[in-house]
DNA sequence: CTTTTAAATGATACTAACTATCATTAAACT
DNA sequence: AGTTTAATGATAGTTAGTATCATTTAAAAG
């Protein structure tokens, strides 16, 4: 039995325990994101969908992306990306050639932002890291 | 005297020395960015600027980027915004409240950076930081 | 200085990523 | 089953850019 990282159970538990209505469109904007490994465009789930709305999904990932589900973030020239969340209060890594997205944890960053309560004039409210890479899987293969 | 924060000359040098004509275009971009104190939209601009072409805003911008002169960064909706350079390897902390950006310089980050070569699978090729705050003047305000 | 030439510009149209509107549909409570 | 109100989808609009291409102009060459 592997581990189920994002169950789709937990993300529609969650959006009804927060009021919100459980309608098909959502479940399958829940289910179409389990499917997908590492980041995503809100096109890509609309193109999926095509029984969805593009309205729909565009406000349903607005919906995750408050309730944490998910993570809205952006590669170097802006383009935003999603990813699923698996595990709280981590950064992303983006592949800059090939687009994989993945989740770290590092508690450094949060000892960063301990220390810069010191620094920044000031309430801390948020932050946001991502950190750009070149993959393993990119720096191995031939064009390297 | 006061200090030359981002002195337009030195743009411009910066431009011309990579090989770039210096046109009033230009020269009208990077001027009307001095005159902004803290964070600013490519709209902001263009607007301003009435005499000089939207795409040519953009253009300039881009290249202010590429050359390290201006940063791009995004409010937490995903908003982009540009901001001045002052100082090289900082950060930027953003008001959610009024917009203020300020730029912050942090070793940690970068020793934050490094710890994280050893658990990130790839190279690390950059990296983008921001933190959300409520500033002090909005902090003091009236509507607190 | 004038000529040359390639870079830069501006007008226009287009794309991507949303957001607003509003009539219609359908959860879910009774 | 009936009612209510949230949610949906079609459409149009917005924001932040990018592509195209004829025209202009910076700056190198003569």
């Amino acid at each position: 039995m592997t581990s189920t990282p994002t169950s789709q159970f937990d993300a529609i538990a969650t959006l009804e325990d927060a009021g919100l209505r459980i309608t098909g469109q959502r479940r399958q904007v829940v289910a179409a994101i389990e499917r997908k490994g590492g980041g995503f465009t809100a096109e890509d789930i609309a193109a999926e969908l095509e029984g969805v709305g593009r309205a729909t999904v565009y406000r349903t990932l607005k919906l995750l992306v408050e309730a944490d589900l998910i993570c809205k973030l952006a590669l170097p020239d802006g383009t935003p990306m999603y990813s699923a969340s698996r595990v709280e209060h981590h950064h992303h890594s983006v592949c800059t050639s090939c687009g994989a997205i993945e989740e770290f944890r590092d508690t450094t960053v949060e000892r960063v932002l301990r220390s810069l309560t010191r620094e920044i004039e000031g309430e801390i409210v948020g932050h946001r890291m991502e950190v750009f890479i070149r993959c393993r899987k990119c720096l191995d293969s031939p064009s390297g």
